[in-house]
DNA sequence: ATCGTTACTGATCAAGTGCTAAACAAAGTC
DNA sequence: GACTTTGTTTAGCACTTGATCAGTAACGAT
């Protein structure tokens, strides 16, 4: 019955292509960061409001999609400032690891990004070599190389930065991380403030790490 | 042609449904660790050498399933020794953590358990929170009292044990636990032995810890 | 106004999903 | 050897998935 009513036919929208792809990424880390790269693209157009071959004029498979996602999160995510920080001598080490983890933190410990990770990191292919690897070279190598240079030790150029520095870093770096865990995917957020546990990390950290490195490498004088 | 060919059509083993259901279990277990719980019924059933009804004979559905995959990983793989180790003060505290980590570690690092424990804290649900809380009361606050013990401090009873001593813990923790995720998860093994590291991270620990807890607990005489 | 380009939709396919019901066959009992 | 029990299979339903393609309509140029 009642054919007299009409539905109502809402027009589409017609985006420049390079802003409806940006749109599909975004909407995509979003998406996958919930239900996993599983999730249906179907799903996934629903959120946009848009049909779902739609996103199959923007990218040619599901597959190529997840790649964006991976660039969006892993690559113009990461702000090239953090590695300055580290470098800058002219303040304490204390000072600038505070002061880095309190910025990475505000990007890393946000559900989107922390399940993404996970996802991806579970999805396996070479996304999961590649960042830890990114990681230990840009980050933690970086700051062996401050503590070198805080206790008077060899430069790396000299004496390369072995791997006990590097996985001792990794203890603290990744009890860091674990905290972001807790919060954002196990979503039983710790009771003491971030800023908090971070100065006490690095407070940690300090108090033993660089002597028990003087005395590693004892060849120097 | 050829219909004279017959397929040798195998003969199926009868087993008594305890075993079937023990061996679907164990099956599940890898299977999910490798692919997620998305992993299909039908492929499960295929490696187990058996067809997919199979398994609804056993299990009313696939979530029931996986039920039973978090009570074998979660539950049953847990060793009630390790908090009876953990009290033992005729040893000294560092034995006591070295000892009780490196049986916890040949259970927990292995490719089955950490994936099953990352994908299950994808999936939500209530299991995080439980896994979580629950190592929070049995390890990281029963390794707090130790401390306290060690220090001459008041016990838990008298004074109950803080938030920041907990996340104090979660740190040292969390950074072993990391070890774990980069070897077993990420595929990029530490180069440092997970036997050295274990040491290293507990020394690290009681280095500052109960000094930091001694003076945070000022009221204590 | 109209026209051409192309962003977008509607319909559909083949493969795969969890799950069910009925038929089959292996093992124990008499 | 016939009979019962029940572990296991075969067949199949309803639905969802990634992906394709022809057709529609929004928008800019003229």
């Amino acid at each position: 019955m009642s054919a007299a009513v009409e539905t109502p036919k809402k027009a589409f929208r017609r985006l420049p292509p390079a802003d409806r792809k940006k749109q599909i990424v975004e909407a995509a880390v979003a998406y996958f960061s919930e239900f996993g790269f599983e999730g249906a693209t179907r799903g996934l157009a629903d959120r946009l409001g848009v049909t779902q071959p739609l996103i199959y004029r923007y990218f040619p498979s599901k597959d190529e999609l997840i790649r964006a996602v991976y660039e969006e999160v892993y690559l113009s995510r990461w702000r090239g400032e953090w590695m300055q920080l580290l470098g800058r001598r002219d303040l304490p080490l204390r000072e600038r690891l505070i002061a880095f983890y309190e910025s990475w933190t505000s990007v890393v410990f946000e559900p989107q990004w922390m399940r993404i990770y996970m996802f991806s990191g579970l999805r396996g292919l070479d996304i999961n070599r590649w960042w830890i690897t990114f990681v230990e070279d840009h980050l933690l190598r970086r700051v062996c190389e401050e503590v070198r240079a805080l206790s008077g030790l060899p430069s790396a150029s000299e004496t390369p930065i072995t791997a006990a520095e590097i996985d001792g870093y990794w203890l603290f770096h990744g009890g860091i991380f674990y905290y972001g865990m807790r919060e954002n995917i196990y979503a039983v957020p710790p009771r003491t403030p971030l800023p908090r546990f971070i100065e006490m990390a690095i407070d940690s950290f300090l108090q033993g790490f660089p002597e028990a490195v003087k005395s590693a490498l004892p060849q120097a004088d």
